[in-house]
DNA sequence: GCTGATATGCTCAAAATGAGCATAGGGGGA
DNA sequence: TCCCCCTATGCTCATTTTGAGCATATCAGC
């Protein structure tokens, strides 16, 4: 049978003050600096009875945390993603989760950051972002240019377009994946050159790679292994789901105030939401019930906290936030 | 680190003849009789460069179909998944794919099995499966009516009702895991049995069984290992699937008639669709485009010839068939 | 030229959505 | 104390999107 270690990758999710924010340790690279990697921990497969069940027992071992809601995202196996197999190791599979919690327990070694200091392009909360313009669009018709033929400098054009919402092509919040693995292709994230050298396996490795721009034209932090491509699967996979389960109200403290509850929808989607309409949605839609009890440090008139209504599960199939840009037509 | 061996697992699915359909090869089971499984293939770490072209090669290999559309489903490792392990095996973990495909050509080992054989109650196309009222819902009645306490008692009632759509509850056609894992609970499907006492792992181990019932009060053909969870991961990730993004034309040929696309999207749905409404949506949606030319074989009125609109995917975030019942309120 | 099919166009009411206007009711500072 | 700023909450209105059907078109076969 084939010789493979299988370990386990979180991401840990909380919302606090309106920032998303995913659980990370700091490792040391090969080249000896240090960078941010997602929490890891192997399946004993003597007592670990499930997958899940190993991924709630490391964590709680490593940081203290006892996780609630889990989610398996994805298995990453590509041989190109950890340097060290290429030097004689075994082959490294992992399996990816996502996990949300509310409470911001801090471990020793872990440290919460922002989800968007890795991905700030997902974030058009306060306008399109502007990296976007500076870095992103710039290095991706070099991207486009860069193609031998008419035919796929026309593919690649659409592909950019699509996925970044350039040109006229309306933004999808829940392509993020596809726009980093776009970035990665066109060489537009630090990882790409990392895996080319460290390696022999990038994607591409066939073909020259461009020259490497500095740091700054390079948008967002980058992490260890494929760990970035990993949050952004894990933020494309939570953005969809928002729409259809009320998986919200795991990152949120038992009663909230309705404010409270858009600010942390805001968050995930990266985009902000038109206030009566998303009271009514989540109110008229029977996601939320009232408490009678208010909260009056809000900074004007008092709010009504709410409590999530389980009750709306049997009545409606995909009880979720369903937010605009979703639609037909 | 953990003694582990990976594999993989591919639900390979075509629909003629308005029916779904998955490869199965046939296995012998250690009890000697002879059951269908999902084929199988493993990871060979020293030349598959990534899981995908892993299971691709096999795929080939062992039927000679050349896979087009392919996505990862969830990666399956509890422990009592595999009877082997008990007996001092290695821990078996396997990642299952789903693949879109559109000819029928037959490999050698290889059989296409209707998917509703496996998982009747899941096809609502010519009204409510009688199945549910014969054998699901008494069962589920008994399961509910052996928690011990009450409280437990209205719990199981309530999830029971809401993943099978009972006592008034609206069926939600995506929730096909859940249903499956609650008749594995329910012990209403004989793998729940054969992995008690083949491996001691069943689920809830500890309490005992219910007597099992004559194999006609237990709804479908189960499988090899847990392959009938597996075919219900995919079932439920394609009815989600197909709704936000353009998969059904994996399984179209390049041209065809609204009715045909219909019925495709029907077989998968479980559900009938209302025609012109239906025509109206992909239509209007811009999905598909019309060839000019005829299809005179419908034994009607011919129908105009259609292909899919690629151009879609520039003008619609998140283009797909929409079915009813997804609705809010 | 019927009849039985399916194809295709069009209407209409109900529901959901996107945008705003208007009023309510706190707290803090002039 | 009164005013202002701020958020909460209620409600309207035009537009779109659904869900359901009616009506007509056009083929094959008798």
């Amino acid at each position: 049978m084939p010789k493979v270690t299988l370990g386990l990758n979180a991401v840990i999710v909380a919302v606090t003050e309106e920032v998303p924010r995913i659980l990370t340790v700091r490792r040391t690279a090969p080249s000896g600096n240090s960078e941010d990697a997602l929490p890891f921990g192997p399946l004993e497969p003597e007592t670990d009875r499930t997958l899940d069940l190993a991924l709630r027992r490391w964590v709680r071992e490593q940081t203290g945390l006892e996780l609630g809601y889990v989610e398996q995202l994805y298995t990453f196996g590509d041989s190109h993603r950890d340097p060290a197999e290429t030097r004689g190791g075994p082959r490294a599979v992992s399996v990816a989760y996502l996990a949300l919690v509310r409470e911001v327990s801090v471990g020793r070694e872990a440290h919460w950051r922002g989800w968007y200091d890795f991905l700030p392009w997902e974030d058009w909360r306060s306008g399109r972002p502007e990296v976007i313009d500076r870095a992103i669009a710039p290095g991706l018709d070099a991207w486009v240019q860069r193609a031998p033929k008419r035919h796929a400098r026309q593919e690649r054009r659409e592909r950019a377009d699509i996925t970044f919402g350039l040109r006229g092509v309306a933004w999808d919040g829940d392509r993020v994946l596809e726009r980093y693995e776009l970035l990665y292709e066109a060489y537009l994230v630090p990882e790409a050159w990392r895996d080319r050298t460290e390696t022999g396996g990038a994607a591409e490795s066939r073909r020259p790679a461009p020259p490497e721009p500095p740091r700054d034209l390079l948008p967002g932090l980058p992490m260890a292994f494929d760990h970035r491509r990993i949050l952004a699967t894990a933020l494309g996979r939570l953005r969809g789901k928002i729409k259809y389960r009320p998986v919200v109200f795991e990152l949120l403290p038992p009663t909230f105030t309705l404010l409270q509850l858009q600010r942390v929808v805001e968050a995930l989607a990266g985009v902000r939401l038109h206030k009566q309409n998303f009271r009514r949605l989540v109110e008229h839609g029977g996601l939320v019930e009232g408490t009678g009890r208010q909260e009056s440090h809000t900074g004007g008139r008092p709010a009504g906290l709410f409590v999530f209504r389980r009750e709306v599960l049997r009545e409606r199939p995909a009880p979720g936030v369903g937010l605009p840009g979703v639609r037909r037509a």
